[in-house]
RNA sequence: GGAGAGAUGGGUGAGUGGCUUAAACCAACAGUUUGCUAAACUGUCGUACUCGUAAGGGUACCGGGGGUUCGAAUCCCCCUCUCUCCGCCA
């Protein structure tokens, strides 16, 4: 949610800058203006109403006190008028708060001045690309197909437990799982990050926290009995540990990294694109989140997007990062970068990761404040990335190391697989 | 799931209708004193909205929501959560 303040005084940098994606703001903008100047017209009308009767009930107090109790009684005829006339104006300021909140709600983020303009993802903007894209001979094997020939990732039998999206990682499958995600968490704790197990299911306002509600509930597990729900990430429950949180500035930055399952509905998607690992209702992630300084942010997305690179490399896949366009960002972000991974036998790049930082949109929502410098309650910035999800590195993983052996393990990963081969 | 007790500022905790402008203590911050540290003393010490160039005002907030009253932290109703005991349970 953007600053109502900000737009109050910057309507046109606003406009200006939503239309990079490709959101015309300018009649919303000036309802929001508008109606935040009808509510400070209702919150003064009201403040001096109540401020009469609070007058009026000392009087009455003090007179009852000496026994003046016939001068009390005719000023409590007074206060009924100021009575029903505060009412009005607290049921009016009630729903302008409302109707307010509903159109800021409706603004997404300003993008960073070194957004891409552009509508789709074919206008993001290669930053880097990284690593040798092996040559792989015309029969490579696409990794639903390893996966059946080394029985390590059984899609069937997931659809007979649960349905579709839900693979079963077995023997050497399940160890890499496990091996990765002890890897991406270790690199993690080294660079310096508080390694938290949060818990997998979050109430409502932590899905109103982060975004998710209310526009994206079709894309959750709701657990109706309790009014719970399955996270998409586990970006949900650590970022929202600092909600309703005002922190020391001194703390920054504040560091967290976290694996958990995350449960996506995925409501709508079919065809080849979905194969495999490619996209699933269940999958394993590790995740990044930062809170930081508004001054010193997007250096840290900077140190974010290096780390991930790092784990890429050292696990030896070839990697590009884009800066997205602003047709192609999220509603919440004000600067991100995907990471790609290029899957070989695919012949395709897969998003692995995604790095962004919200500036205030997030904290503004989640009232995530700390005091500067300069004595003033200020926002934070948050930022997160994954570090990394697991499925399409899998992926990569298998048909780029594929050999007429078996498949090879990086290096840095065979002291947390404990074996170099699957074969 | 059953029974009972609770929820007050960063923390502990007083406060049963107007004397509360939420006491006191602790923590924190600033200053004074002092070789340093410590201690002592003095002062500051919530958040949001709003009026004002400013100084400084106003309003709301004692878990959340409603109600009674001229007036509510205090009385009433609903909800949420926590604790204790019982039941169930890895």
């Amino acid at each position: 949610m953007l600053e109502l303040s900000f737009i109050r005084e910057n309507p046109d940098v606003v406009v200006e800058r939503l239309s990079v994606k490709n959101f015309d703001a300018a009649a919303l903008v000036q309802q929001i203006i508008a109606l935040d100047a009808k509510r400070r017209e209702t919150q003064k009308t009201l403040d001096d109403t109540l401020s009469q009767s609070n007058q009026i009930a000392k009087e009455i107090g003090k007179l009852y006190k000496i026994g003046k109790t016939d001068e009390a009684n005719a000023l409590k005829e007074k206060t009924a008028l100021l009575k029903q006339q505060s009412k009005n104006c607290g049921d009016d300021l009630a729903q302008i708060e409302i109707d307010l909140q509903n159109l800021l709600v409706l603004l997404p983020n300003m993008p960073h001045s070194s957004v891409p303009k552009g509508k789709a993802a074919e206008d993001n903007e290669v930053v880097r690309q990284e690593g040798k894209i092996p040559d792989l001979s015309a029969d490579a094997i696409p990794h639903w197909d390893l996966a059946t020939k080394y029985k390590i990732v059984d899609f069937e039998l997931g659809v007979k437990i649960t349905g579709a999206g839900f693979p079963v990682y077995r023997g050497k499958g399940a160890r890499l799982q496990r091996a990765l995600i002890n890897f991406f968490l270790t690199e993690g704790v080294k660079a310096g990050y508080e390694e938290i197990q949060p818990p997998l299911m979050v109430n409502e306002a932590s899905g109103y926290g982060t975004g998710q509600l209310p526009d994206k509930e079709g894309q959750m597990y709701h657990a109706t009995i309790d009014n719970l729900y399955l996270i998409p990430t586990a970006e949900v429950p650590v970022t929202n540990i600092y909600r309703d949180l005002i922190v020391k500035a001194t703390d920054f930055p504040i560091k967290n990294v976290a694996y958990s399952n995350c449960f996506r509905r995925e409501a709508g998607s079919y065809g080849k694109d979905v194969r495999g690992l490619n996209r699933l209702h269940q999958f394993d992630k590790v995740e990044i989140v930062q809170i930081q300084h508004p001054d010193k942010s997007y250096e840290t997305l900077e140190q974010m997007v290096e780390h991930v690179a790092g784990l890429l490399r050292k696990l030896e896949l070839p990697f590009r990062i884009l800066r997205l366009c602003g047709g192609d960002m999220s509603f919440t972000s004000a600067l991100t970068y995907d990471f790609e991974v290029f899957s070989a036998a695919q012949k395709k790049w897969l998003e692995v990761s995604s790095v962004s930082n919200f500036e205030t949109f997030q904290a503004n929502r989640m009232k995530l404040r700390f005091k500067d410098d300069d004595g003033k309650m200020k926002f934070a910035h948050t930022l997160n990335g994954s570090a990394l999800a697991l499925p399409r590195v899998v992926a990569a993983l298998l048909e780029n190391n594929q050999t007429p052996q078996g498949i090879l393990i990086p290096d840095a990963l065979k002291p947390f697989t404990g074996f170099d081969i699957i074969d």
